[in-house]
DNA sequence: CAATCCATGCAACAAATGTTTCATGGTCGA
DNA sequence: TCGACCATGAAACATTTGTTGCATGGATTG
């Protein structure tokens, strides 16, 4: 037989399932979708809340090419290894070529993203979250790789505010909403380094018309955040690689939602059941299996 | 001797470890250092890489209050669970009102979105950056807030590979695409729970047509991860908030682009700074300044 | 200096682990 | 219908696990 190549275990687990006898796949079943329980507790104990023999844990690891149990587990271990003390990244740095160098790639950037989000200050986005909770309406815009960010923001909001929430641009050309902006209204821009010419128009629209700035930036002296009511800031370039980062601007922007929800108390919440309610009601989603 | 308020085993070991006999404070910067292996690997293994005696961890877990090593480990093991709220947010649930409830909020949130990150197994995103880099043609779909993570990917790998790169139903309905898949094409699917049948109508239309399937999923057992040849898995529900997380599949996004741009050499190269000059000629940025 | 205490390594212990073997029951093909 | 085959559970196996008792050696105290 072939030997396919080296894979992670869980995709070769999922990939031999279908072939296997019935109760081996119940267990392989039971070991992808408790893997961390799978590399911390006894196989008699997984056994035991599988509801399946002892044994048939040795014989799916020897089923799928392992020599055992023992050694299966050891490779989910590695597997889910956090990336901070990855087993490769240190030999890897060495040499930033072969097979490992993809992962270690992986690693520092993952490991990057999540030192940044550490780095995000809390207080402004509770600040921010307040003004959009008091601003009759709120428009949203992003260009480019921040549309992203802006169209989050903009369906999550419309979950629970669904008038009140619109995306620059959305029903025509951009200019047709500039000139729409009043007082007591809110508008996020999302940018970032190099910034575009069409969300500094934003910025300098809303400053004209005089509603309130909401400026998801990497830099306070970026152009949409001059002036701006609130500036909430992240690191976008503090990753490898060659895009800069939007981890930090996706956390902010569903914080900014979390906590402009939670003001919003019951009102909201019924909004976002009726909402739901809409949705499976149009079964959009696939319903859940017990 | 009062008994201090529980929490994490790891702050309990540090605070602990100063009036501690000096060979069971070796032991215990070990286990503080290399918490991932003291819940995988055996006491004996630790020892011998530590360097120290079986016993001193027996004897570290028992001068910290524990009854054995035993009980530790499965402390340690727990506080290193996914998918669980963020450590001190039960702090935060205590006092759920005030001005700083807010904040507090926003800080938890943070926080599990930086873990959860961390969590993120490396290796499945490399081998899928193989993946597609092998791929004639790549296909993306994500619906509702998966759209964005669909679109930012589809932004970045066209960058570098304009014409290979497609959002499926860009350019009409979804019907449409789905029986343009060809073998040798790779298709990215992001969903999370509650699925969208859009979403796993897309999978299906790859499993027919033979082409290769990446699923961007919060479980191994979602629709569309089922017979995927890779699944890259992120944690949804990790952070609390009423929204799932999407931090971690925006990151999977990034590194995946990442990657994939890396393997495609100077070929990539070439044509992501082709890209940044048009982009540059047509103006579209706002030159830098300094 | 002597008596004591305590930290530390070693070795033996019982318990629990992963593995293997064997008997059973079901399924498929001739 | 019979035979071969395989999946499956139960029990026995050797190994490894966490623990504990004991001897040693250095530090501390009177």
């Amino acid at each position: 037989m072939v030997e396919p190549a080296k894979s992670s275990p869980l995709s070769e687990l999922r990939i031999a399932l279908p072939s296997l006898p019935m109760r081996l796949q119940e267990v392989g079943r039971f070991v992808a979708a408790n893997d961390y329980d799978a590399t911390t507790r006894s196989m008699r104990d997984l056994a035991a809340e599988a509801g399946a023999d002892p044994a048939a844990f040795t014989r799916l690891a020897k089923a799928i090419g392992y020599s055992g149990w023992e050694e299966l587990r050891a490779a989910l271990t590695e597997a889910r290894r956090p990336s901070q003390t990855a087993p490769f990244s240190g030999r890897a740095k060495g040499r930033r070529h072969g097979p490992n160098a993809d992962v270690a790639l992986v690693i520092d950037k993952l490991q990057a993203e999540a030192a940044g989000l550490r780095r995000i200050p809390a207080q402004p986005i509770a600040e921010a979250a307040r003004a959009l909770h008091d601003a009759k309406r709120i428009w949203i815009a992003g260009y480019r790789s921040c549309r992203s960010v802006a169209e989050l923001l903009n369906y999550e909001l419309r979950l629970f505010r669904p008038e009140q929430v619109q995306l620059v641009g959305a029903s025509g050309p951009d200019d047709l909403d500039l000139g729409a902006f009043r007082p007591g209204e809110a508008v996020i821009v999302v940018g970032f380094l190099p910034y575009t010419h069409a969300s500094v128009r934003v910025a300098q629209a809303v400053y004209r018309t005089g509603a309130t700035l909401v400026a998801i930036a990497d830099s306070l002296s970026a152009p949409m955040a001059e002036g701006a009511d609130h500036v909430l800031l992240f690191e976008a370039a503090s990753s490898p690689g060659f895009f800069p980062s939007l981890t930090g601007a996706i956390a902010i922007a569903q914080s900014l939602a979390a906590v402009t929800f939670s003001l919003g108390g019951v009102a909201a919440k019924k909004r976002l059941e009726s909402t739901e309610a809409r949705l499976a009601a149009a079964s959009t989603y696939v319903p859940e299996k017990g």
